[in-house]
DNA sequence: GCTAAATGCAATATATATATTGCAAAAATA
DNA sequence: TATTTTTGCAATATATATATTGCATTTAGC
């Protein structure tokens, strides 16, 4: 549920929830509730996140199904 | 601003905007405007796209900047 | 050329992503 | 422990993705 790709990449890079949000203009909450897997973001979004956190689109958001 | 990523990856496979559009619960004026790049789609919707068509999010929606 | 299927486009309606504000809880740091 | 920073959560407002319907245009098969 939760997206940890994301989270432990923007640990990494030593950036808040809100440096992030500033980043890619979105706020902190919207930050949260993706981390969280609460929100299902926009293209636009992922693709800012991604390139602001030197990921493909993949890395953070693409996982195969365990069928 | 066209996504032919996505366009070839449909036809390829043989469907038209609207079976694509069946295939993942969306309508024939939505595939439609992504693929004319003028949407801006959830990644719900990317994910299901990808897996329909038997690619990846950065197959079909991913682009390096040529900064 | 004729016909049917596929696509483009526009207007309106609806669902939902995102913003905004505020406060509480947790985590980090002094 | 005290203080600051970070994160979680909830309510409401707004922007926009998506659906719905209808019609025009293009493309493909007969």
């Amino acid at each position: 549920m939760e997206n940890m790709n994301l989270k432990l990449a923007r640990v990494e890079k030593g950036l808040s929830q809100q440096e992030l949000a500033d980043l890619v203009n979105a706020t902190r909450q919207t930050i949260g509730l993706i981390e969280k897997g609460k929100y299902n973001p926009s293209l636009n979004l992922c693709l800012k996140i991604a390139k602001t956190l030197d990921r493909t689109l993949n890395d953070l958001f693409w996982y195969e199904d365990k069928n």
